[in-house]
DNA sequence: GTAGAGGTTGACGTTACGTCAAGGTCAAGG
DNA sequence: CCTTGACCTTGACGTAACGTCAACCTCTAC
């Protein structure tokens, strides 16, 4: 009375492949091995098989399985703490999936981001006279064909960078955490990161003043309404201004 | 004017590593290399590092990034696409919990469940003189010493089971779709399939007469209220009955 | 010259099997 | 007895995107 391995694979709803692979990690042994080496299962077999495979589609994975089946843990235990890790996937598929709106609603360009046209890169020509006084026109040649260089859809990618940095300022700053805080500092660090790929901004390395640029440039955030509006106003772009103080006194 | 592996990988918020992987699967070439192998990259390169690290970052895989970076899919158009699957994803996330939760409901034992004590496997001895009368004596102490063998946890999941099939049987016959249909003969494929784990059932070799005990089984469902209550009532159970008829014609 | 930091190319591990590949076993028919 | 076909076996590669050694160069600074 038992079965051979495609019997119980089709009883169960499941692959010959799935069942040596059981076998091979130990996970369900055969009732009986043939002379010949053929695998045979029996009834009780097949019960654990079934609860394996009802295990699976709840989406155990077979390590959690092999502790229920050896005891060593309670199956609801098991399920419960499973069920914790599905809320949090749930959680972060439903954050990305946002992102993922957010963004193409940017690429698409509604007219309310293309409009903005700000100076991060969105449109150098309007800010050159800008630009050539404050840092000077190699600067700007610089930053210009740079800009010019980028074709349309890494320009698109671009701004939908400096959107989502813009956004997690504002979120950082409105979370009420402080401008040292890991979060803040965290939000910094990209920040500068980011300047870096922009030509003609000084690097970290000894004879170029990355300390100073970093913190002109938050002083110029907030007083420039250009700019803090692009940070949530006066207030978000003042904690811009001292998380990156903060950032280049520790960093730079 | 360029960084080494290091360096952009701090700069970008990646790894080395990464940087290596990308290198040997062609989506990030460095823009030089050193005599000593050393890869070396530059500005251009940065910004499409930060491109690729974006879309990475909403969950794109890499082949679809490498379509877009050879611009033969719209960024667009591969997030759109991409939105649908993360959707899809969610979906069956929402469902899979919904199906741990009610798991963990059944196996708790509230009460409702546990009082109900179908034949199914729930309690033989009630229903023993019924099934020695219908299938002999044989098939009661088999079925018996069978279920007796089964640890309460190999139990808990029985009912599970049976719980289970009994809500698909009856969203089956609640989705107005013929019992003919695919899915209503899936439900019965497994309806057959969990019978034969069931010590007693006929076998569907030749000289067990499967058939018929399948066909029997389907007429008795509808006319024993007990079983029909686990089906959804007398609608359910008909439905139940006629699909298995038309499984057991073409399969048994 | 020698640390020490950083670079290189392999190559294995991760999840749960799918998918060949090469070859033995078994029942049925000529 | 031999063949055919269905079924069985073990072995090994592939999957997604790197993390993590391992063994071995290279460069800079003291």
């Amino acid at each position: 009375m038992d079965w051979s391995i495609q019997e119980i694979a089709r009883i169960a709803g499941t692959t010959s492949r799935t069942l040596r692979h059981y076998d091979d990690i130990g996970l369900l042994k055969p009732s009986r091995t043939g002379h010949n080496g053929y695998r045979y299962y029996d009834g009780p077999a097949l019960v654990q098989l079934q609860r394996i495979i009802l295990l699976r589609e709840l989406g155990l994975g077979l390590p959690a399985i092999a502790e229920v089946l050896d005891r060593e843990t309670d199956t609801v235990k098991a399920l419960s703490s499973h069920l914790e890790w599905l809320a949090q996937e749930q959680d972060r598929l439903t954050r990305q999936i946002a992102s993922v709106r957010q963004t193409i609603d940017t690429m698409k360009g509604d007219g309310k981001y293309m409009a903005q046209n700000m100076f991060d890169g969105f449109d150098h020509t309007q800010y050159k006279d800008e630009v050539e006084e404050r840092w000077g026109k190699d600067a700007y040649a610089a930053s210009d064909s740079w800009w010019r260089g980028m074709s349309a859809e890494e320009k698109q990618e671009w701004k939908v960078r400096v959107e989502k940095l813009g956004a997690d300022w504002i979120s950082a700053a409105e979370s009420g955490v402080s401008p040292d805080s890991e979060a803040a500092q965290d939000v910094a660090r990209r920040h500068v990161e980011w300047l870096r790929g922009i030509p003609g901004t000084p690097s970290a390395a000894p004879g170029g003043d990355a300390k100073g640029y970093v913190e002109g440039l938050g002083e110029m955030y907030v007083a420039d309404p250009r700019f803090a509006a692009n940070y949530g106003g006066e207030r978000g772009a003042t904690f811009v201004r001292d998380a990156l103080r903060v950032y280049a006194e520790r960093n730079l």
